[in-house]
DNA sequence: TTCATTGCAAAGGGTTTGCAGGGCG
DNA sequence: CGCCCTGCAAACCCTTTGCAATGAA
């Protein structure tokens, strides 16, 4: 656990949400400014092996992380882009038993949020 | 519908699957040889905007393209990276009932294949 | 004839890599 | 003390773009 990690887990911590390695570099470098881009490219995968980040990919074939590790659905908004998590027990349910327990799958939906809306 | 937009629909047709750009590339050069990387790029997403080939992006952030344009989830292998096709009659209902019908979605799950099960 | 489409080659941009220096355990 | 991690910059690869020529309708 080197600062470099510390500072990408720190500011993912602090600021919820949904974010490309790009964007991860640049708030993780207000934690620690002598971050380098190589550093978070590189470490993003391992910390997603090692079960403390997730990975997802949008439909425009953009890689974002997430601190929820635990397998789950998301809205994804055609307009603005934003990812917004969504727990959908009952799709849980029929995936399980379809495919059986624990298998890993991803779900988004395209879905226009609130802000779009109005 | 020009001969490069037929040689690329050709080719899919004749070799049902899911494949890349490059590899969409190089399977429409065996129909049509002098057909060039800037037109399969080109002209994929058009074909997504005419619903004639379906996009989708797999875990690693490679987008792949489909004939089977309806809403349907696949199954990847983790190990070889096949794509199949997979319908879930269950899923999409429990899907239209919590989000409202016709949204669109993609669902992956992460399945070993038979032929590398063994 | 007209205008969208194609093709080439070069630019683009995000991601990865090699290697030397540094810090953690 | 040894080894993994970091940082820099260059390389890399896939994808996109500009513009002139082509050919479909």
């Amino acid at each position: 656990m080197t600062r470099q990690r510390i500072a990408i887990l720190t500011c993912l911590t602090k600021h919820p949400g949904h974010y490309t390695a790009a964007e991860i570099f640049a708030l993780a470098k207000d934690e620690y400014p002598a971050l380098s881009r190589a550093t978070v490219y590189n470490t993003l995968p391992i910390l997603v092996e090692e079960g403390k980040l997730s990975k997802i990919v949008s439909d425009d074939a953009t890689a974002v992380y997430d601190t929820t590790v635990i397998t789950h659905a998301h809205a994804v908004c055609p307009v603005c882009g934003k990812w917004e998590d969504v727990f959908v027990p009952e799709v849980s349910r029929v995936i399980g038993e379809t495919f059986g327990d624990d298998v890993p799958y991803t779900l988004s939906i395209q879905r226009i949020c609130k802000k779009c809306k109005k």
